[in-house]
DNA sequence: ACCGATTTGTAAGGCAGCTTACGGTACGGA
DNA sequence: TCCGTACCGTAAGCTGCCTTACAAATCGGT
């Protein structure tokens, strides 16, 4: 087994990190130098709405939760982060505090930039910081769709798209259809599409009766991605 | 009266644009250089969704909607621009068709940057760049919250945010109260928190029988900022 | 000052999805 | 393999908002 403490293999992940996709060598090795690695067990948070913005983060290996909470006890979830990701760099741009909370998933593998390392290597790493941007566009494009879906679908609508754009990232072809490698909560699914948990119990009990998909335990297979397409109308 | 057609005035405008707040002016002049000025009457498209992305606008005077629009009609207003603003660069980092689309809400003056010349000028001057990702760093917080709202918050409540949004923007102070330059219709603002018309109408006569704001023909007053903060709850 | 077009006010009826409630099921740690 | 805890399924009742409908008011261009 890789033991991913070492800065070799350090190097090794940040290849695989989106940030540095078409960036020179010689620029992610500046960039191990000002990171410090950590092993996250699941379900830890990583920083809570309001904390002051101190560290960015890239993340190697499980997967990360980006939130917020109502002073009721409800819950957003604004993305669930794949490896690869940067995230918590938006607040440390403009140094306010956070505005959202990180928690991990999994057990997982991150890396913990200080702000003031990640402005300074910004700063002499232009082509790194258009890279940043685009990223940004991305995720603001990415939650517009959210405001759209939000604004113009019913909560079947909203729950069919949500298990499309998990087959993106998530998917995985067997013999029956696509399964997604996800296992979400009911609870977790209501938070990512803005509803209640036992409203999407009900419609995944629809969605199995139609034949649309198929639950082994908390697995979730696509069985009809066709008509499930149809429902987003 | 000024002539905004000549240099000179370019200049000056951009001084006003808040992607150049801090930088140096001898770069503005580099910008003043590869945009081209355009005067745009009110209630035009600049561009709609599915467009191929060739520009990035500066707006120098008047109102721009950026809004998607849904198959059946209905429309989500993701932001009314003041002037100052950047728009259009999104997609165009990208290269991918335009996601949302523009319209001039009043008589406007605008800047026009041909895609690729505003790329090669990001490249050459980092400091911008920087700029323009925090930018749209508080785009994105701005829309997140947004999600909130409507996840979170019913329709009064929604409303009472959204005046209150407004008037840090918009907003004159008078003897009666705040005074609301923006001059929205019932349907302008329902796109906005994403509600119909005739429930913004239903909910703007409460808030004036609670003698929360005021209207004058089509001019919003607010009376009573710390009742309509106690909405948000 | 006029007139067509746009916007506003209001109200009845319907329904999607929330809330409340509770029993059953699966999971994961000891 | 047991047991506590978390998660799931389902259903009845309620309600906030949408839809439909239409009349009144206001706007803005000439």
């Amino acid at each position: 087994m890789d033991s991913p403490q070492t800065a070799s293999n350090k190097l090794w992940f940040l290849k695989h990190i989106r940030l540095f996709e078409g960036i020179s060598s010689s620029e992610m090795q500046e960039m191990e130098k000002i990171t410090r690695m950590e092993e996250v067990k699941k379900r830890q948070p990583l920083y809570l709405s309001g904390d002051p913005s101190s560290n960015v983060y890239l993340l190697k290996k499980g997967r990360v939760k980006i939130s917020n909470t109502a002073a009721n006890g409800k819950e957003v979830t604004f993305d669930i982060l794949e490896p690869g990701e940067v995230f918590g760099e938006l607040e440390t741009l403009e140094d306010v505090p956070r505005s959202t909370s990180a928690e991990t998933l999994d057990d997982t593998l991150i890396c913990v930039i200080p702000r003031k390392d990640f402005d300074q290597y910004l700063a002499m790493h232009p082509n790194v910081t258009v890279k940043l941007t685009k990223l940004i566009g991305l995720r603001l494009r990415k939650i517009q769709s959210r405001v759209e879906d939000l604004v113009f679908r019913d909560v079947p609508a909203r729950l069919a798209h949500l298990l499309l754009e998990l087959r993106k990232t998530d998917g995985v072809t067997d013999k029956q259809g696509i399964r997604l490698r996800a296992k979400l909560t009911h609870q977790e699914m209501a938070n990512l599409i803005g509803c209640s948990r036992e409203t999407v119990s009900t419609i995944i009990g629809q969605f199995r009766d139609q034949e649309l998909i198929q639950m082994d335990g908390r697995t979730i297979t696509i069985l009809d991605e066709q008509k499930l397409s149809n429902l987003l109308s």
